[in-house]
DNA sequence: TGACTTTGACAAGAGTTATTGTCAGAATTT
DNA sequence: AAATTCTGACAATAACTCTTGTCAAAGTCA
């Protein structure tokens, strides 16, 4: 009561700040099952706790209320997805190609590997509430941003006038979404190399298209020849 | 109670059963008002009968419960959208791409004139049960199928194995739906004209890519020469 | 006018949930 | 060993919502 730094007593083996964070460790990962199975709307706190195996009291010892929890969750798999992006972008090397598909892999498979993590963050954080729309908004923006990057790796003659807006980074990013929300909803019977080559294909489509448009006022002009591709087609 | 169909009084001037229909009416628009504003969640049927001017019980008169209608008011945006859409489709003539322009800009139009539309039709559907999910899914795939159709018409030489699986149609719809997501987040800032050349820009990209796969299992070919572009690039 | 139907306002009950509080016992420190 | 703190089980309250029911007034028909 009068110092909490100081009651810093240990239990269990562990101090009381570390079991405070496992405890909201659990809560995470239960409300991760619960959304991603019941979803969102359906979940309350009770079930939330069984699942964590703790009690009411410590789930408001980590968070306000249940958007609060879905909030963090998400934001933990947006995190995850991004600096994995990241890394994938930066080991890329000379094969922007490549990356891009291990990128798309990564994106997809992290969603086949653990199907609540799919239902969670396509689909339960919509239309929750505008904190959550807003994080939503975010998330989507970091994956156009990501797009882009690599777009601009695999295609560096593409003019800024094709970026202005974000629209089609976001256009790109969004065909990957949604491609994974009918692949989810489907139960993923697609293969996965068939959805990454078809994504690849978009990819291309799109890099080649505004690679050749150079002049935002200019007329259309037919497309330049282009240098070899690195992109390896795998299977 | 004994013959329903033989109490067709008349109120008000009008016949029982154009009376239910117009209280259902009324409940549709006023679901779409509250899901749009307050959302899905937050609404409860107390507000739509409020919205509606009705009380409760002729809420059940025409729906069970609160998803029932959700799902209505969604089929009512969605069948809409796809009748517009092939009536553009059935008016393009010979020049495609100016109709698919003009079926971007319905589509898009459609959510700027009326956000409650938007919110409702793309975020308050989503992530409310297995029920509404499949009829989201479904709408999606009508939407890929327009995308196809679209494609088809201004791209002729596409071969059958690029739509293998829809998953190239799905994705260019998924890039404008989630473009939409985007602007309608962003409270429609960006011109409209801006978003539909971006958007043609994609489908165009796209177009011209697999229009020039011609074979499944051959390698990668550089572009042939394409016919005369008929795109009317407005503004 | 009298019988009947439709309508709207409101009541009421049942069910669910969030959130805070209590408390006894276990674990740990001094 | 004694004092203190942590933990888990559960209670309890308040609030909200759905859904059905009642009832009187108004409208309509014969």
């Amino acid at each position: 009561m009068k110092n909490r730094a100081l009651q810093q007593r240990v239990y269990g083996g562990v101090k009381a700040d570390l079991r405070e964070t496992e405890r909201r460790k659990k809560l995470l990962t239960a409300g991760l099952e619960a959304f991603g199975t019941r979803g969102y709307a359906k979940t309350n706190i009770k079930t939330i706790c069984v699942l964590a195996g703790l009690t009411e009291r410590y789930f408001y010892e980590s968070f306000r209320n249940k958007e609060d929890l879905l909030s963090a969750v998400y934001q933990e798999l947006v995190d995850k997805q991004k600096s994995d992006t990241l890394k994938i972008l930066d080991e890329a090397g000379n094969r922007p190609l490549d990356a891009a598909s291990s990128a798309i892999r990564m994106f997809l498979y992290g969603f086949q590997e653990n199907p609540l993590k799919a239902q969670t963050q396509l689909f339960e954080v919509m239309g929750v509430s505008p904190g959550i729309d807003r994080q939503y908004r975010e998330a989507m923006r970091v994956l156009a941003e990501m797009v882009k990057l690599f777009l601009m790796k695999a295609f560096p003659g593409i003019s800024d006038d094709a970026f202005r807006g974000n629209i089609i980074p976001t256009g790109l990013a969004g065909s990957i979404v949604l491609i994974s929300h009918e692949w989810v909803l489907g139960g993923f019977v697609t293969p996965l190399d068939d959805i990454i080559d078809k994504c690849m294909d978009l990819f291309i489509a799109v890099g080649r298209h505004i690679e050749s448009k150079p002049r935002p006022g200019s007329a259309q002009k037919h497309r330049p020849v282009h240098r070899k591709l690195q992109h390896n087609q795998k299977r």
